[in-house]
DNA sequence: TGAATTTATTTTGTATGCAAAGTAATTTTC
DNA sequence: GAAAATTACTTTGCATACAAAATAAATTCA
Protein backbone atom coordinates (compact mmCIF):
# COMPACT_ATOMS: atom_id res chain seq x y z
CA UNK A 1 0.00 0.00 0.00
CA UNK A 2 2.79 2.20 1.19
CA UNK A 3 4.51 3.52 -2.40
CA UNK A 4 8.11 3.13 -1.84
CA UNK A 5 10.37 6.08 -1.18
CA UNK A 6 13.33 7.26 -2.94
CA UNK A 7 16.07 9.67 -1.64
CA UNK A 8 14.35 11.59 -4.39
CA UNK A 9 11.26 11.87 -2.08
CA UNK A 10 13.37 13.18 0.56
CA UNK A 11 11.61 16.28 2.05
CA UNK A 12 15.11 18.00 2.05
CA UNK A 13 15.77 17.21 -1.24
CA UNK A 14 12.42 18.81 -2.36
CA UNK A 15 13.01 21.29 -0.83
CA UNK A 16 16.06 22.48 -2.18
CA UNK A 17 14.91 21.72 -5.40
CA UNK A 18 11.79 23.65 -4.88
CA UNK A 19 13.64 26.61 -3.50
CA UNK A 20 16.16 26.46 -6.27
CA UNK A 21 13.35 26.30 -8.47
CA UNK A 22 11.55 29.92 -7.15
CA UNK A 23 15.48 31.67 -6.94
CA UNK A 24 14.98 31.04 -10.38
CA UNK A 25 11.92 32.61 -11.03
CA UNK A 26 12.07 35.51 -8.99
CA UNK A 27 15.76 35.90 -10.59
CA UNK A 28 13.93 36.13 -14.05
CA UNK A 29 11.22 38.71 -12.56
CA UNK A 30 13.92 41.29 -11.70
CA UNK A 31 16.73 40.39 -14.14
CA UNK A 32 16.68 43.79 -15.35
CA UNK A 33 17.33 45.30 -12.00
CA UNK A 34 20.91 44.89 -11.53
CA UNK A 35 20.55 43.02 -8.57
CA UNK A 36 20.96 39.52 -6.88
CA UNK A 37 17.99 37.56 -6.14
CA UNK A 38 18.54 37.69 -2.50
CA UNK A 39 19.59 41.50 -2.89
CA UNK A 40 16.23 42.01 -4.23
CA UNK A 41 14.52 39.89 -1.77
CA UNK A 42 16.22 41.80 0.97
CA UNK A 43 15.17 45.34 -0.81
CA UNK A 44 11.38 43.87 -0.90
CA UNK A 45 11.27 43.11 2.54
CA UNK A 46 12.10 46.80 3.57
CA UNK A 47 10.35 48.64 0.69
CA UNK A 48 8.23 49.75 4.17
CA UNK A 49 9.92 49.25 6.91
CA UNK A 50 11.65 52.74 7.47
CA UNK A 51 14.54 52.17 9.63
CA UNK A 52 15.57 48.71 10.79
CA UNK A 53 18.21 47.43 12.89
CA UNK A 54 20.40 44.80 11.06
CA UNK A 55 19.61 42.10 13.58
CA UNK A 56 16.00 42.84 12.96
CA UNK A 57 16.38 42.79 8.99
CA UNK A 58 18.13 39.24 9.56
CA UNK A 59 15.49 37.82 11.04
CA UNK A 60 12.76 39.03 8.76
CA UNK A 61 14.49 38.19 6.20
CA UNK A 62 16.19 34.86 7.31
CA UNK A 63 19.80 35.67 6.66
CA UNK A 64 22.73 35.17 8.84
CA UNK A 65 24.36 38.50 10.21
CA UNK A 66 27.77 36.88 9.42
CA UNK A 67 26.39 36.74 5.27
CA UNK A 68 23.94 40.33 6.12
CA UNK A 69 27.25 42.09 6.77
CA UNK A 70 28.60 41.30 3.28
CA UNK A 71 25.18 42.21 1.43
CA UNK A 72 24.80 45.13 3.65
CA UNK A 73 28.04 45.79 1.97
CA UNK A 74 27.27 45.95 -1.27
CA UNK A 75 24.28 47.01 -1.30
CA UNK A 76 25.64 50.39 0.42
CA UNK A 77 28.70 50.50 -1.42
CA UNK A 78 25.46 50.58 -4.71
CA UNK A 79 24.00 53.36 -2.75
CA UNK A 80 20.93 51.99 -1.93
CA UNK A 81 20.98 51.87 1.66
CA UNK A 82 22.60 53.71 4.54
CA UNK A 83 24.43 52.55 7.35
CA UNK A 84 24.03 54.59 10.71
CA UNK A 85 25.41 53.63 14.53
CA UNK A 86 21.77 53.72 17.19
CA UNK A 87 21.78 56.80 18.76
CA UNK A 88 20.60 54.53 22.31
CA UNK A 89 22.53 51.28 21.29
CA UNK A 90 25.71 52.00 19.84
CA UNK A 91 26.21 48.54 18.86
CA UNK A 92 23.50 48.67 16.54
CA UNK A 93 23.19 49.47 13.23
CA UNK A 94 20.31 51.27 11.75
CA UNK A 95 19.70 50.52 7.79
CA UNK A 96 18.00 52.95 5.77
CA UNK A 97 17.21 53.07 1.97
CA UNK A 98 18.35 55.88 0.17
CA UNK A 99 15.90 57.50 -2.25
CA UNK A 100 17.73 55.69 -5.21
CA UNK A 101 16.89 52.31 -2.66
CA UNK A 102 13.31 53.43 -2.25
CA UNK A 103 12.74 53.70 -5.48
CA UNK A 104 14.22 50.32 -6.20
CA UNK A 105 12.74 48.82 -3.32
CA UNK A 106 9.20 49.81 -4.57
CA UNK A 107 10.01 48.39 -8.14
CA UNK A 108 10.54 45.51 -6.64
CA UNK A 109 7.69 45.35 -4.37
CA UNK A 110 5.44 45.49 -7.45
CA UNK A 111 6.83 42.37 -8.85
CA UNK A 112 6.60 40.15 -6.26
CA UNK A 113 2.87 38.84 -5.56
CA UNK A 114 3.11 38.92 -9.63
CA UNK A 115 6.09 36.35 -9.73
CA UNK A 116 4.06 34.18 -7.24
CA UNK A 117 1.08 33.84 -8.99
CA UNK A 118 3.28 33.04 -12.21
CA UNK A 119 5.35 30.32 -10.05
CA UNK A 120 2.15 29.54 -8.60
CA UNK A 121 0.19 28.94 -11.93
CA UNK A 122 -0.52 25.36 -11.68
CA UNK A 123 -1.93 25.49 -8.16
CA UNK A 124 -5.52 26.32 -7.18
CA UNK A 125 -5.98 28.92 -4.44
CA UNK A 126 -6.88 26.30 -2.00
CA UNK A 127 -3.71 24.23 -2.85
CA UNK A 128 -1.23 27.80 -2.62
CA UNK A 129 -3.29 28.69 1.02
CA UNK A 130 -2.47 24.98 1.90
CA UNK A 131 1.06 25.22 0.39
CA UNK A 132 2.04 28.38 2.27
CA UNK A 133 0.69 27.04 5.83
CA UNK A 134 2.83 24.12 5.46
CA UNK A 135 6.35 25.72 5.21
CA UNK A 136 5.57 28.29 7.72
CA UNK A 137 4.95 25.16 10.11
CA UNK A 138 8.64 24.60 9.45
CA UNK B 1 -12.28 38.13 2.54
CA UNK B 2 -8.76 37.34 0.86
CA UNK B 3 -5.99 37.84 3.89
CA UNK B 4 -3.73 40.82 2.56
CA UNK B 5 -0.43 38.91 1.77
CA UNK B 6 2.56 40.48 3.18
CA UNK B 7 6.71 39.64 1.83
CA UNK B 8 6.52 37.24 4.54
CA UNK B 9 3.73 35.19 2.34
CA UNK B 10 6.46 35.08 -0.55
CA UNK B 11 6.18 31.65 -1.73
CA UNK B 12 10.09 32.17 -3.04
CA UNK B 13 10.76 33.25 0.83
CA UNK B 14 9.05 30.55 1.87
CA UNK B 15 10.54 27.98 0.09
CA UNK B 16 14.29 29.41 1.26
CA UNK B 17 13.57 29.26 4.56
CA UNK B 18 11.86 25.66 4.76
CA UNK B 19 14.75 24.17 2.71
CA UNK B 20 17.28 25.89 5.37
CA UNK B 21 15.08 24.68 8.42
CA UNK B 22 15.75 21.14 6.29
CA UNK B 23 19.50 21.63 5.99
CA UNK B 24 19.67 21.98 9.61
CA UNK B 25 17.70 18.90 10.43
CA UNK B 26 19.55 16.54 7.94
CA UNK B 27 22.85 18.34 8.71
CA UNK B 28 21.94 17.64 12.73
CA UNK B 29 20.81 13.90 11.75
CA UNK B 30 24.00 13.51 10.48
CA UNK B 31 26.68 15.53 12.32
CA UNK B 32 28.53 12.90 13.70
CA UNK B 33 29.55 11.61 10.49
CA UNK B 34 32.38 14.09 9.18
CA UNK B 35 30.34 15.68 6.40
CA UNK B 36 28.35 18.71 5.28
CA UNK B 37 25.12 18.67 4.49
CA UNK B 38 25.23 18.72 0.68
CA UNK B 39 28.34 15.88 0.95
CA UNK B 40 25.65 13.65 3.04
CA UNK B 41 23.08 14.31 0.63
CA UNK B 42 25.29 13.47 -2.37
CA UNK B 43 26.87 10.14 -0.66
CA UNK B 44 22.75 8.90 -0.16
CA UNK B 45 22.25 9.26 -3.64
CA UNK B 46 24.92 7.14 -4.29
CA UNK B 47 24.58 4.43 -1.93
CA UNK B 48 23.16 2.28 -4.28
CA UNK B 49 23.88 3.54 -7.38
CA UNK B 50 27.28 1.23 -8.67
CA UNK B 51 28.68 3.68 -11.37
CA UNK B 52 27.24 7.14 -12.37
CA UNK B 53 28.55 9.92 -14.99
CA UNK B 54 28.99 13.35 -13.05
CA UNK B 55 26.59 15.18 -14.92
CA UNK B 56 23.94 11.78 -14.53
CA UNK B 57 24.63 12.71 -10.85
CA UNK B 58 24.52 16.31 -11.42
CA UNK B 59 20.97 15.71 -12.87
CA UNK B 60 20.00 13.55 -9.70
CA UNK B 61 21.07 15.25 -6.54
CA UNK B 62 20.21 19.12 -8.70
CA UNK B 63 23.40 20.23 -7.89
CA UNK B 64 25.18 22.60 -11.09
CA UNK B 65 28.08 20.42 -12.86
CA UNK B 66 30.64 23.51 -11.96
CA UNK B 67 29.52 23.35 -8.13
CA UNK B 68 29.64 19.28 -7.99
CA UNK B 69 33.22 19.45 -9.81
CA UNK B 70 34.74 20.84 -6.39
CA UNK B 71 32.46 18.64 -4.58
CA UNK B 72 33.89 15.39 -5.92
CA UNK B 73 37.38 17.03 -5.50
CA UNK B 74 36.55 16.87 -1.45
CA UNK B 75 34.97 13.81 -1.46
CA UNK B 76 37.77 12.50 -3.49
CA UNK B 77 40.03 14.03 -1.16
CA UNK B 78 38.71 12.60 1.63
CA UNK B 79 39.24 9.01 0.05
CA UNK B 80 34.83 8.18 -0.26
CA UNK B 81 34.98 8.11 -4.07
CA UNK B 82 37.15 7.61 -7.20
CA UNK B 83 37.20 9.44 -10.34
CA UNK B 84 37.54 7.13 -13.36
CA UNK B 85 37.45 8.21 -17.47
CA UNK B 86 34.54 6.67 -18.96
CA UNK B 87 36.15 3.95 -21.56
CA UNK B 88 33.25 4.58 -24.42
CA UNK B 89 33.41 8.93 -24.40
CA UNK B 90 36.62 9.93 -23.01
CA UNK B 91 34.79 13.10 -22.08
CA UNK B 92 32.60 11.28 -19.56
CA UNK B 93 33.52 10.86 -15.87
CA UNK B 94 32.48 7.74 -13.93
CA UNK B 95 32.25 8.08 -10.32
CA UNK B 96 32.18 4.87 -7.97
CA UNK B 97 32.04 5.03 -4.08
CA UNK B 98 35.32 3.20 -2.62
CA UNK B 99 34.73 0.52 0.28
CA UNK B 100 34.58 3.96 2.75
CA UNK B 101 32.58 5.93 1.18
CA UNK B 102 30.00 2.82 0.33
CA UNK B 103 29.92 2.25 4.30
CA UNK B 104 29.20 5.89 4.73
CA UNK B 105 26.91 5.90 2.56
CA UNK B 106 24.73 3.19 3.55
CA UNK B 107 25.25 4.80 7.04
CA UNK B 108 23.69 7.69 5.52
CA UNK B 109 20.71 5.86 3.69
CA UNK B 110 20.01 4.20 6.88
CA UNK B 111 19.01 8.21 8.48
CA UNK B 112 17.30 9.87 5.67
CA UNK B 113 13.76 8.66 6.22
CA UNK B 114 14.29 8.63 10.21
CA UNK B 115 15.19 12.14 9.64
CA UNK B 116 12.62 13.16 7.22
CA UNK B 117 10.09 11.40 9.67
CA UNK B 118 11.28 14.34 12.44
CA UNK B 119 11.24 16.82 10.30
CA UNK B 120 7.68 16.17 9.59
CA UNK B 121 6.23 15.14 12.94
CA UNK B 122 3.61 17.65 12.98
CA UNK B 123 2.41 16.33 9.34
CA UNK B 124 -0.19 13.83 9.35
CA UNK B 125 0.41 11.00 6.55
CA UNK B 126 -2.07 12.84 4.12
CA UNK B 127 -0.28 16.05 4.45
CA UNK B 128 3.11 14.50 4.02
CA UNK B 129 2.20 13.09 0.81
CA UNK B 130 0.45 16.74 -0.50
CA UNK B 131 3.58 18.34 0.32
CA UNK B 132 5.76 15.99 -1.46
CA UNK B 133 3.52 15.97 -4.35
CA UNK B 134 3.48 19.64 -4.38
CA UNK B 135 6.87 20.17 -4.39
CA UNK B 136 7.24 18.16 -7.29
CA UNK B 137 5.52 20.03 -9.31
CA UNK B 138 7.62 23.31 -10.06
C1' DT C 1 31.28 50.05 41.17
C1' DG C 2 33.65 46.51 38.77
C1' DA C 3 33.80 41.84 36.95
C1' DA C 4 31.09 38.55 34.35
C1' DT C 5 27.72 37.91 31.01
C1' DT C 6 25.04 39.05 27.19
C1' DT C 7 24.04 41.33 22.84
C1' DA C 8 25.10 43.40 18.08
C1' DT C 9 27.94 43.24 14.51
C1' DT C 10 32.10 42.05 11.95
C1' DT C 11 35.79 38.99 10.49
C1' DT C 12 37.70 34.66 8.93
C1' DG C 13 37.58 30.42 6.71
C1' DT C 14 35.42 26.89 4.13
C1' DA C 15 31.56 25.18 1.31
C1' DT C 16 28.03 25.66 -1.90
C1' DG C 17 25.45 28.08 -6.10
C1' DC C 18 25.71 29.57 -10.46
C1' DA C 19 26.90 32.32 -14.80
C1' DA C 20 30.30 32.44 -18.20
C1' DA C 21 34.35 31.08 -20.42
C1' DG C 22 37.69 27.37 -21.41
C1' DT C 23 39.15 22.55 -22.85
C1' DA C 24 38.75 18.31 -24.86
C1' DA C 25 36.19 14.65 -26.97
C1' DT C 26 32.10 13.25 -29.74
C1' DT C 27 28.54 13.84 -33.09
C1' DT C 28 26.40 16.17 -36.91
C1' DT C 29 26.33 18.09 -41.38
C1' DC C 30 27.24 18.92 -45.83
C1' DG D 1 36.08 13.45 -44.08
C1' DA D 2 36.75 18.02 -42.26
C1' DA D 3 34.38 22.06 -40.38
C1' DA D 4 30.60 23.18 -37.26
C1' DA D 5 27.90 22.15 -33.53
C1' DT D 6 27.18 19.64 -29.35
C1' DT D 7 28.37 17.43 -25.06
C1' DA D 8 31.03 16.60 -20.60
C1' DC D 9 33.59 18.50 -17.48
C1' DT D 10 36.66 22.13 -15.33
C1' DT D 11 37.97 26.80 -14.20
C1' DT D 12 37.13 31.45 -12.77
C1' DG D 13 34.86 34.93 -10.38
C1' DC D 14 31.53 36.60 -7.45
C1' DA D 15 27.64 35.97 -4.16
C1' DT D 16 25.55 33.64 -0.51
C1' DA D 17 25.48 30.24 3.86
C1' DC D 18 27.12 29.50 8.10
C1' DA D 19 30.26 28.05 12.11
C1' DA D 20 33.54 30.06 15.07
C1' DA D 21 36.24 33.63 16.82
C1' DA D 22 36.90 38.62 17.47
C1' DT D 23 35.34 43.33 18.86
C1' DA D 24 32.83 46.56 21.18
C1' DA D 25 29.00 48.19 23.81
C1' DA D 26 25.30 47.32 27.12
C1' DT D 27 23.47 44.78 30.98
C1' DT D 28 23.54 41.92 35.07
C1' DC D 29 25.05 40.86 39.47
C1' DA D 30 27.64 40.36 43.39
Amino acid sequence: MNKELTPQDCIFHLLVKASKAGNRCWKQATADLGLTAVQGKVLNFMHNCGEITASELSKEVAIDNATLTGLLDRLEALELLERHTKSDDRRAILIRLTDQGQTLAEELYQRWQPANEQFLENFSDAETAMLRDMLKRF
